[in-house]
Order: structure tokens, then C-alpha cells, then sequence
DNA sequence: ACTGATCGATTATACGTATAAGCAGTTGAT
DNA sequence: ATCAACTGCTTATACGTATAATCGATCAGT
């Protein structure tokens, strides 16, 4: 037995299948008189009708999808947060936000399986947005192709600015004034994250010029390394609140005191950085536009209402320390 | 400019639409000549053609979707691999799988919205899998709805078990090997994982009856509250890591020692485990399956090949103590 | 040289929907 | 009384694809 179709609605209630559309999405200039509606959405009711949305894409020209191809999972609540509103705004423009794995594929690949679904708009990591990889999106009718956590703004495509620079130069900031002056940031080893490190690192040198940049893989073994060293700086930029945390106990455990000997800035400002013991100073990036003004522009775009050139910023982050006994 | 179809295609190659058709799908039971096929591929890739789900779908049937609507980000490595691992034995296989909000929809509503795409298959928590919303993902044509993260087998659907009592008793054995006795458990007041913690708590009744139930928020002032109780218990089973460490960040403020005076038992064995002082001991719980037999299993149901009854346990996880400092 | 069979393509059709165009029957204005 | 305008519906069509059915040409076998 098949799912339902508006034909089978139709002869239910007795009327045509134009009807039964007309009446399901009440179109503005449809004419339906009150009663024959009530039989249609009666009858669609009891058989249970759902539309096909793959129908309806091919009928329109557009599925009204939004892609979301995240590389990496956003973890903290923060990020889960924004993807919930985002959702909900989108919902209300009558989109359908649609988070998609993909990391395997690369470049024009990936933006090829992306083009399949005929999305109108697609919210990649700028580094996948790529000169082919826009392209074909572009040619496959996506209407705004717009890159996330861009350091720079973009020759292809707008993007949402997460400046990493600004990031590190508010953390060597704080640590500033609080009177440290041999600072260093660490950039993490790991593949793919390696790039924020080094923006972040250029950030502080910016405030601190020749701040040490110190390389530093995920685990134990190298922090103790680094921890057992002589000649330590006595500010630090952790890259993030989970390397700050590795640190931090490395330095405990080779009887380094934290913020006396060396002051400790993470950033994301995470749950545990409130529960670590001392506290964790952290700094972190706030949106300037809530999810609701972002998706207000992405709708205008895709309505042809608002430019989208490259080179366009769409929104901002404006870090902030938030102060507790680290540094 | 609108995109290129596989008729542009066929005019380009001078041959018929049904032509570039077999070839770009090399279709089984199509002849066609070489000369030709290079023609049509050769014509494809110049006029950047990509198919058209949506009409793919609508022809076919079937969407070839799989859809994942998790209302929670699943966080942590281990998850995300999970999830990386299952996406490329779905496009092996020649699925897609999609990550879908839809937080705020309930029941029936959300599993409308589901159900405009045509999926294949849905993965979704058991608690949203309502009667009313599987029958109408039967009957929109999902061939396989699956619950997950269920504690018990589904009178409604097959299930992905995580046995929350399973992981619960596993972390009481471990305190009681230690020689703890005056047992108790964290039941977070979270909405939405607290029936989860009432699981975990009921699996350390199963092992110690009469275990403590702790209602406790996730704020400082409750944890404040609880470790400046003078009848703390001995052995404490944290609900997961991160109220382990909010709940030992105050008792260690309150002057109590972990693991001499009371004992602490994390779950997750999230990165932070093994880099806080003392070192958080976590149970965790590791799938038997990998996602590559869960993927098979789940082929054969779309296919028809394997039964889908209600009741059926596709995959179990065991759960497992990572011994460290704290118990 | 006639008949099937095989090869390499084409023609035709249906999937489910949205919407322009059309068409009776009624109402309102002059 | 006549015609236009409106009401409440139906008919017809196209979106892009996959695939069954068809068809001319070449070829092997008797």
C-alpha cells in the first residue's frame, strides 16, 4: 500500500486534485468556498496525507532546503543554541534547515553531492567553499552560498566573520594587564584546528609582538614537556578551554602555580571552566547578530532582495574575557 | 540561467534524454556504445550537470534518504566518529544521511515533517517515536524506523539499546569493589535527561538497594548545598562527568577529600576525565556494533530482507569502568 | 535469401505537485 | 434586459528523471 497521494484526497472528498492543493496550502488567490475546504482537509486528515516534498521541489523549481554541511560537530550548548534558533527562524520563512555529514568528500565533490538536493541556500566552512565548488553550487541554482567562521572576508562568497586574530589579541590584552609580559599561545597539532591556532597565535602577537608559538599535540606527554620547561612564559594563551585545562594540570603537576608563576587564558568559555579549580579565565566570541537577523539576510538574499557579493560580511563575533582566577 | 538538465546534456551529445540517463547511471541492463558513452560524459562534465534529487526521487519512488533527527548534538568524539562512520557506509550503499532539527515539533508533527522527504529510513529517539508518528512514517513509505537510545525494547519499533540501568549497576559494582557501602546517585533536574538519570540511578538500586536518589540542577550553589550535608554518602555515582566535576569542584571546596571520604564515579569518559586532579574515574559505554554491521542491518530492512519487528534489539552497548583517581 | 537474435539507440510514459487558464452559474450595475 | 464581474470549481500542463517498450540495422545460422 502506497502512501497517499493529493489525487487520492481528492477523490475522497469529491473534488479535484487542484482543489485539494489549493486548499492544503491555502494559495492566496485560490477561490474555495468554506464547506468544500472543510471535506478536503477532513478527508486528508483521515487518509492520513502528507505532501511529497520531492513533488513539490520539482513542481516549484526550489526544495526550500538550507545545507548546513558541518565538517565537525559544533559542541557546547552555545552552538547547539544557535542551531536550534536558526532552525526555528528558517522554519517560519517556510525553509527547512538540513544538517549534512560529507567530510569525506572534498571540493567540487562534496559541493556536487550538495547541488543534488537543489538547496537555496548553502552555509559551508569557507575552506570547503572553494573557486569550482561555488561555482557549480552557483550554476546549480543555489541562491546564497555563504562561507562560516571566515578569518578574512572572502573573493567568492560572503561570509560570517569569526576573526581569530581578535580573538588572541583580546586574550594577550588581558593577560597585558595583569602585568605579564613574556606571552606565548599554543597551537594545537591536530589537523584541520591547526589554522584557528595560528590566527589566534598572529592575534596575540599583534598586542604582544614576538609572542612565542608554542606547538602542542592533545596530549599528557606533551604538556608535561612543556610544563618541565625552565624558561616558561608567565602568560599563556591556551587556544582553547580544553588545552587550557591540559596545561593547567600539567603545570600543577610539575608544582607550577597558576596564575602566580604563569596566568592562563582558554577561550569558548566552556561549562567546566567555571567548575575547574582555580576557576579558568576564558575568552569568548558572541555573536553580533542573533540567529533571527541572520536569517532575515539570508532570506533577503535568496529573494534577490539583498547583494550578495563577495566580500560581504554578514555578521560578527565580538570577543570578551570573562574574568575568573587563571589570569 | 537555470541549471543544466539531462535533456541540455543529451542535445549537447546529440543523442536522446533516456541515452544520457543509462549512461551517467550506467543502469544494468543498458547497451550502449563506448564512443557514445564517452560523448554523453564528456558533455555532462562541460555543462556542469547534476542531477536533480528531487525528480530522482519522484521517479523512482524513493528519496534514498536516511534522516537523523537528533534534538540533541550528539557531543563528544566518540559520537561524532559514530556518525562519520555511519554516513559513508550509508553512501556506500548508495544512501544519504541527512541531520534534521525539528526541535520544537512534537509527535505527530514532527514526524509529518519527516515524512515530506520520503525517507528510506528514520533513526530517531525512542521517546519521540509515538505511536501516532511511527504509523504515519509507515505509512508515508519509511521502510525503517528505528528508536535509539532506548533503555528497554519498543512494543512499537526495533531499537538501538543503551541501558542506562546497565550503566548505572556497572558503576555501583566498581564502588562497591572499592568497599563503599552508603550508596548514591545523581539524577540531574534537567528536562529531557532526567528520565535518563532515574535509569542510571535505578541500575545503582539494582546493585545496592536503597541507594540515595540526588535530585540536583546543574548550578554551584545546589552542588554548594549537597557537599555541606553531614551525611554524605560514601560512594557517588555523578550521572556523567560533568556534574561529576561541578559536584567534586565542591566538595573539594567544602574541605571534603575525593576519593578518601567519598568516592566518585563519572560517565562518558569525556576528554576531560583524564585531565582533571584528581583523575575522573567514568564509566563509558562502547556500541558491540560497529556502524558498519548497523548500517548492513538497517539495508536489509529497506530492502525487505530482514524482519523489522517491534521488539527487535539491533545493537547493544557495554558498559565499562575507566579506572583513575577519583574512585 | 529468409528468419530470429543481438546491438544501439529512440520514443513514450509516469511519478505527485502547483498553478495558469478555462468554464459554468450567479450576482451586480446600468 | 444586458453585459460585465465575480464565485467556485475543473481541466490541462510542466517540472526532470528512470525505465519499459519499441524499432531500425547488423549479423549469425540454416
Amino acid at each position: 500500500m502506497k502512501p497517499p497521494t493529493s489525487v487520492d484526497v481528492a477523490r475522497a472528498a469529491g473534488v479535484s486534485q487542484a482543489t485539494v492543493s489549493y486548499v492544503l496550502n491555502d494559495s492566496p488567490g485560490a477561490r474555495v468556498g468554506d464547506e468544500t475546504r472543510e471535506r478536503v482537509k477532513e478527508a486528508a486528515a483521515r487518509l492520513g496525507y502528507v505532501p511529497h516534498a520531492s513533488a513539490r521541489a520539482l513542481r516549484t523549481g526550489h526544495s526550500g532546503l538550507v545545507l548546513l554541511p558541518l565538517s565537525q560537530a559544533r559542541t557546547g550548548r552555545l552552538a547547539q543554541n544557535l542551531l536550534d534558533a536558526m532552525e526555528e527562524a528558517l522554519r517560519e520563512r517556510g525553509y527547512t534547515l538540513v544538517q549534512y555529514g560529507e567530510r569525506r568528500l572534498k571540493g567540487a565533490a562534496a559541493a556536487r553531492s550538495w547541488a543534488e538536493l537543489r538547496p537555496v541556500a548553502v552555509l559551508a566552512e569557507v575552506d570547503r567553499l572553494t573557486r569550482p565548488a561555488v561555482d557549480l553550487l552557483k550554476s546549480s541554482g543555489v541562491k546564497a552560498v555563504i562561507g562560516l567562521s571566515a578569518e578574512r572576508p572572502s573573493p567568492l562568497v560572503p561570509v560570517l566573520m569569526y576573526d581569530h586574530e581578535a580573538l588572541g589579541a583580546c586574550a594577550a590584552e588581558h593577560l597585558v594587564s595583569r602585568g605579564r609580559t613574556r606571552l606565548a599561545a599554543v597551537v594545537p597539532r591536530e589537523r584541520g584546528i591547526d589554522r584557528m591556532g595560528v590566527g589566534r597565535w598572529r592575534g596575540v602577537c599583534r598586542v604582544a609582538p614576538g609572542a612565542e608559538r608554542i606547538d602542542l599535540a592533545f596530549s599528557e606527554e606533551e604538556a608535561a614537556r612543556f610544563a618541565s620547561r625552565t624558561d616558561l612564559p608567565d602568560g599563556l594563551f591556551a587556544y582553547n578551554d580544553e588545552y587550557a585545562m591540559l596545561v593547567i594540570s600539567a603545570l600543577h603537576d610539575a608544582g607550577v602555580r597558576v596564575p602566580e608563576d604563569i596566568a592562563v587564558v582558554g577561550a569558548d568559555d566552556l561549562v567546566i571552566a567555571g567548575l575547574m579549580r582555580p576557576r579558568l579565565t576564558s575568552v569568548r566570541a558572541d555573536s553580533t547578530t542573533t540567529p533571527g537577523e541572520l536569517i532575515a539576510m539570508i532570506d533577503e538574499i535568496v529573494r534577490g532582495e539583498r547583494a550578495a557579493g563577495p566580500g560581504v560580511v554578514l555578521s560578527g563575533y565580538v570577543p570578551r574575557v570573562v574574568v575568573r582566577e587563571t589570569a
